[in-house]
DNA sequence: TTGACAGCATACTGAGTAGTATGTTTGCAT
DNA sequence: ATGCAAACATACTACTCAGTATGCTGTCAA
């Protein structure tokens, strides 16, 4: 892969960078990322506004590359799984297997996500935040786009029950996400429970398909 | 029921409260709950401020009934469908079909519920819109509780498979959800839609507990 | 050693907004 | 007709917070 081909640059990402996303995650996700303030975050990380200002040229941004991350995460961890020789059956129970560890992994960054996608605060954003955005949609479509073409193959085999293509997906894809809404780590949790939760989830979305 | 016993009260809701409601169930969809002012919900009514603090003592509470609103719309519409003497299946089929139009119909209502379920505003609340909070949680309960207690009837008939009920739950409820993010009313779109809907999300719901 | 720049901290400003205080109108009972 | 609330509108204040301008400190190359 030559410079010309690298449009989805695959910068290293400096370190405090990653730090600062990582807290404005939580403190996103604790306060709303409305609610909270830029002070907010800075003071979580034991810092000030400028070490973020720094990196960052609007709290847009911020929010926006929170949310280009949480998209890369799991589009990055589930994409390569997927095998075309595979039956549509055993690649989407792989996908959720490997989907429901990561986004329980990175979950700040998927409550984000999910506020952001409900709330789309259209309000004066600037031409680079619009920029942001359409990479983040484009990104989430690439991946919604793999389950449609396992959802499709299942139902073209006749492995998968023939209903409405959109409906299944957007259902699939909610229920695959559930986790984010209601899941709280716990101490006394048994190594077992996440392993567990993705095999449930794996047979509810099969069954609910079938 | 004497006025003792009367403590969650019937107000009739006053008309012109109720147009305040639905403005700003609309406005906080668009912009976000805390990106949109009062101001815009006020503009969006044709009037002013006034008009609305005269009917909310703060935007907090105005949130609140948006959001307590939609909690009751479905409660009522749906709670009263469930027949004991049914079997689960046919209860939670009924369920279903009353609830997806209820939800599309009062679609802005439960925008907001969603957006304020994720990023629970938590910074500088009032001891009454705590107790508001408070309330709206225990309705979602109660209404979680009608399946949860299907779900259990289920299993222990037999006729739903055995698995993690908390699980399942979450997983059922955010599915008959789900339309709530991406439904969008369309013109072209036919009559027979909305109930076609609800056929195949009750089919999903059911198989994948079965 | 000395520049020069990255990586922050500090101090400030301006804009937007929740809430208030007070005026004005409308309905309605007597 | 008139008093008197309820139902608003208008005008203002106090305060938060995004963004900026500038200052400080280490690091590293020449």
């Amino acid at each position: 892969m030559t410079a010309a081909a690298a449009q989805t640059d695959k910068k290293p990402m400096s370190k405090s960078k990653a730090e600062i996303l990582d807290a404005a995650a939580e403190v996103f996700t604790k306060l709303g990322a409305d609610t909270a303030s830029i002070d907010d975050v800075a003071r979580h990380l034991g810092s000030t506004k400028g070490r973020i200002y720094h990196h960052f040229p609007s709290k847009g941004v911020l929010l926006a590359e929170v949310c280009l991350r949480a998209a890369d995460f799991v589009h990055e961890e589930v994409g390569p799984a997927v095998d075309p020789a595979e039956t549509p059956e055993a690649n989407l129970r792989k996908m959720i297997t490997l989907h429901i560890p990561e986004i329980l992994r990175t979950l700040p960054y998927h409550k984000v996500i999910i506020q952001s996608y409900v709330g789309m605060n259209q309000k004066s954003t600037t031409s680079l935040e619009r920029e942001l955005f359409k990479q983040i949609r484009t990104e989430r479509r690439a991946y919604e786009d793999i389950f449609r073409g396992i959802l499709q193959a299942g139902m073209q085999d006749g492995s998968f029950r023939d209903q409405n293509l959109s409906i299944a997906l957007q259902s699939i894809l909610l229920l695959i996400n559930a986790p984010v809404f209601w899941y709280r780590p716990r101490e006394d949790e048994p190594a077992s429970f996440i392993p567990d939760l993705a095999n449930q989830l794996s047979d509810m979305a099969v069954a609910a398909l079938r």
